[in-house]
DNA sequence: AAGGGACACAACCGCCCCCGA
DNA sequence: CTCGGGGGCGGTTGTGTCCCT
């Protein structure tokens, strides 16, 4: 049985990031102590350069490894435990317009790393859509012959999303904000500057200039909606 | 109880971009 | 302008756990 670090000890001239090719690093799952020591040199330093944490925390690991460690999982502001509802169509409806890109994805979604975001899209979100008959690529509906081979094994999808059955104010103190327009099962059927949002769609989602998504967490802006509800799409 | 398949999640790899020398 | 290092990111793999047979 040859273990990681044997392996890793042939490998480590010839692959791996070069912030990292002249120590003997170690690789796999981090330990207690191993977490303990990084915690405790970013609580009281910072993490400063990250090629040089791991020499002054007195690990044996490479730079990426320890910043992946901490953003991924050490950090204190993470939020941990499954996705939400509202997460999983957060998740959705910002991947429609943005496609793989799991980092800005992850910025709509506080205390959730793009990884974890990754992950959750590759182990049930697109599973998800392909038995609803939608790409996950695209989400456009896929063919109806591919569909036929499709269980419908997930009655309860889509994911909820924020209906509103009536709006009585808007208060923006950002003027910029965009309202993302739905109808029915059709995709995003326009954007529109918010300060000139008169009509009254069921359904709607809202970004503002920066992406940031106004409804799914303390909102940038101050948002009056009466009737709120919840429900399935 | 054992084993093996499915699943979730942690971690690594490799590429790209940015910035400073 | 070029080059090299550092950091960020998406894709992929590895590993542990659970569940079913």
């Amino acid at each position: 049985m040859v273990s990681c670090d044997d392996m890793q000890e042939g490998l480590e001239n010839k692959t791996g990031h070069q912030c990292c090719s002249k120590r003997k690093v170690k690789r796999g799952l981090w330990s207690p102590d191993e977490d303990e020591k990084l915690v405790k040199y970013i609580t009281t330093h910072g993490h400063g350069s990250w090629s040089s944490v791991p020499k002054l925390a007195g690990l044996q690991r490479c730079g990426k490894s320890c910043r992946l460690r901490w953003i991924n999982y050490l950090r204190p502001d993470l939020k941990r435990g499954s996705f939400t509802a509202l997460e999983e169509s957060i998740i959705v409806e910002v991947h429609r317009m943005l496609g793989n890109r799991w980092a800005q994805i992850a910025k709509h979604l506080p205390g959730r790393t793009d990884n974890e975001v990754k992950n959750f899209w590759n182990s049930c979100i697109k599973k998800k859509l392909i038995a609803q008959g939608l790409d996950p690529k695209t989400h456009n509906l896929l063919s109806n012959n591919y569909k036929h081979n499709i269980p419908d094994t997930n009655p309860s999808y889509p994911p909820l999303l924020h209906k509103f059955s009536s709006i009585s104010t808007f208060e923006y103190q950002n003027p910029n904000t965009q309202a993302f327009l739905e109808s029915g099962s059709n995709s995003s059927i326009g954007t529109v500057p918010v300060s000139s949002f008169t009509s009254r769609p069921s359904e709607f989602s809202m970004l503002d200039e920066s992406c940031m998504w106004v409804g799914g967490y303390e909102p940038i802006q101050s948002i009056k909606l009466e009737n709120e509800q919840t429900e399935q799409q």
